[in-house]
DNA sequence: CACCTCATCTTGACACCGTCAGGATCATGG
DNA sequence: CCATGATCCTGACGGTGTCAAGATGAGGTG
């Protein structure tokens, strides 16, 4: 549609992607529910008739990230072999990827409580990233002890990574990171 | 002193005693200045002769993180056999006790880009922690490696169950929830 | 085609926030 | 005893989220 009129026709697109150049610009701290309407070229009450209030507007943009987390990781488990741990390697590979690509949406996802985790849509998004992963353990020969383990395991990897920490993997190049990766994934689960 | 006089005599520190009770109930992302002085009984442009502004006032909450995070794993390896390995996993759970002891305070030094990372004092707090647990490797053998996968390991675990994620771990008894981190722990480093 | 209804968007207001400037208060040392 | 400086307060400014009320226009109904 075009952006002439006074409807603008697809306005809840538009301020999610504003969202997200928003978050990715100045982090969920600082994230501005008026800045992002400013973006989007709206009025500053605009976005509460699609989303609510900030906090709407944050949960659906939370829907997106996990989304995009689970496309992440099947993008590394098309490269990889078929076996079943190999493929969740790529799995916690992909997790990685994720939280280095998009930092700020992983930050939203993980380690934020401004999205309202009980919305519906948002639950179902992140139980099935989760299953996502405990049907890769359970392939693999593991129960709910391993599905933990391969989870902080790749998780801690992720977080650490996407906040700068852990200069010692941060600085390899990229092959190398993903083996030395690959070796503490790998470690994490029993029977190696 | 008393809480009489004009001057409060140690308004430094009732701030920061402030501070955490603030970030404990609010978060760090619904953190107010505003409040932390209302709750030291104090007008609030108070806080900023001390802090500088309200970056300054999480950034030494942070230092006082850093030192609270060593003081709870010296608690765990104090319990725990001396030799090296047991040590490494001491540290390992005393991560996790500070994670759910100090939810918010693990948030703020954690997973916050409010704190100023390259003030001096916070740089020194973050490199005694991180100096803590290559030692600990180091001691039981291990390299920059093993302290990455070590360290992902137990941030993962902690940050997981602070969040509330981790179901399956969180609602074990104590003394099986400890031997199950400490199993997941152990098989982080190689060799056991 | 004319109209009406309702979703959509804007404007304006309010309370709260962080920060800055300037003034009030008090402790301390000359 | 008084002056200086550290400490704290008051008041103001721009920015933020949210709510109420009004303007706009799209789509269905007569």
């Amino acid at each position: 549609m075009e952006d002439r009129s006074y409807h603008h026709g697809d306005l809840r697109a538009a301020l999610l992607a504003a969202a997200e150049v928003e978050l990715t610009e100045k982090g969920v701290e600082a994230f501005s529910l008026r800045s992002v309407a400013k973006r989007a070229g709206v009025s500053h009450a605009a976005p509460a008739h699609h989303f609510g209030d900030a906090r709407g507007l944050l949960t659906a943009l939370a829907v997106e990230g996990f989304r995009r987390f689970l496309a992440t990781q099947h993008r590394r488990e098309a490269l990889a072999a078929a076996d079943p741990r190999a493929q969740l390697v790529a799995a916690g590979l992909g997790y990685v990827d994720f939280a280095l690509a998009y930092p700020a949406l992983f930050r939203l996802v993980f380690s934020s409580d401004r999205p309202d985790f009980t919305d519906p849509a948002l639950c179902q998004a992140g139980d099935d990233a989760y299953a996502h992963l405990a049907d890769q353990v359970t392939a693999a020969g593991g129960g709910p002890l391993e599905t933990a383990a391969v989870w902080a395991t790749a998780h801690g990897l992720a977080d650490l990574l996407a906040a700068g920490r852990l200069k010692t993997l941060a600085t390899l190049p990229p092959e190398a990171r993903d083996s030395a990766l690959a070796a503490v994934l790998t470690r994490s689960f029993p029977g190696s």
